[in-house]
DNA sequence: TTGTTTGTTTGCGCTGGCGCAAAGACAGTG
DNA sequence: CACTGTCTTTGCGCCAGCGCAAACAAACAA
């Protein structure tokens, strides 16, 4: 459990280290596989999960197949916040990426937490705002942007939140399919398959199976921005 | 200004009358006209404002033209929580819908106001977290759903927050034009026109400018359900 | 090795709904 | 009243991108 140097987006933030281990000894510590739900959007919401290490998927879907990717939660980064409202349910589903390291904590304890250390609700409100924020971008992308720049933005948001530098390159250091890619830009595993080919091409992007390599990240902003 | 009886939703929810007096009497109460812009999208956020009376539009731009509308704002709730961070800009537009009354809070006060009254901390959370599910679930429609069905969903959205009863009637009380209803649906003004025509030959819902009734609520969820 | 599973690519045809253009309806003003 | 500006309706043509189908490629197991 590393201490100390909680950044920015950090449920976190602003306390020391000591406070911070004292706060995450209050919940319970969880290692998960990949590919594991954490829990299921309908169901109760119990908890509130703040990520140690790993990543999280929160996802919705629609009444037969289609899904909306909403969001990657990675290190520091709350999920679930919703639990210290009561009565309510889950309104995604949480499956981890890679190996995970979570800790949960039930609605009492977090607010008992949250009236010991107001700092806490400021930045729950912090990570609220910017997630709104992030996704009225996106809804308004969604509604005016042709596809091929909506999908080259959702790769530059992913490689910001993820991206790994090597070089001149950036790699997303997670797997993630042509379908996720898809659902995270809304769009169709077709779409995405042909534009990366496209890409690929002009040597923008990289890719293998589930593992996408930019290798021009200067050129794809170019392009989400202009056309 | 009314006492007494704040709502779930309201940011007051919780407190006494007098408390919520108190804390309105702190900021700065304006009444403005209608189509008044509030603040705009990209200046620095300087107040968090609540709605007394009236109604807000919170909108989006994209680059030429395009434009999304976020959500209504009605008496009761919070817009611009976002000025509660520091160096942070308005990442929407707010303007008056009618006329209404509004007061806001600078940084500072709000601040203070939170920390003597932490209930105000979890009202916030509880808002900022029914308008992220709103969102969400409008992402997830936008891109999974027919453009009729989505108006559909818009219309029976915007008659909840604020539909007045009349016989089997419903109907919405501020003026929103084919415009406005698209930009709500992310769709354009045509669609929405052909289809409120359509559905007006079906006496689903009556319509002058700017004025929509929805005559037959019934028929307008069953078709948003199944179609 | 072979078989199985899971992910990716690409050709091809189809259509939802966008958006121009032009006419019509309504509200407000003097 | 006529005049002006704003909002609405509808016909029509077009195309971005969806989605089937089918082949291909990589990963893993036995």
């Amino acid at each position: 459990m590393d201490k100390a140097g909680y950044q920015l987006t950090d449920f976190l933030h602003g306390l020391s280290g000591k406070q911070g281990d004292e706060i995450i000894r209050r919940g319970t510590t969880r290692d998960l596989k990949a590919q594991t739900v954490l829990f299921h959007e309908g169901d109760p919401a119990r908890q509130t999960y703040l990520v140690l290490k790993g990543r999280l998927k929160l996802g919705k879907v629609h009444e037969l197949g289609k899904e909306v990717l909403i969001r990657y939660i990675g290190p520091g980064e709350l999920a679930a916040m919703i639990t210290v409202l009561e009565g309510r349910d889950y309104p995604v589903t949480a499956e981890t990426v890679g190996e995970t390291r979570v800790v949960g904590w039930d609605r009492r304890t977090m607010l008992q937490i949250m009236a010991e250390c107001p700092q806490l609700s400021i930045n729950m409100i912090r990570n609220s705002m910017d997630r709104l924020e992030d996704l009225q971008s996106r809804y308004l992308e969604l509604h005016a942007e042709q596809v091929e720049k909506r999908i080259a933005r959702s790769l530059l948001r992913i490689m910001k939140q993820s991206g790994r530098r090597s070089g001149d390159e950036i790699i997303i250091d997670f797997p993630i399919s042509r379908q996720e890619l898809a659902d995270y830009t809304g769009t169709t595993l077709y779409t995405v398959s042909r534009t990366l080919s496209a890409w690929e091409k002009k040597g923008w992007v990289k890719s293998k199976r589930a593992r996408i390599i930019i290798a021009d990240p200067h050129a794809l902003v170019l392009f989400s921005e202009k056309g």
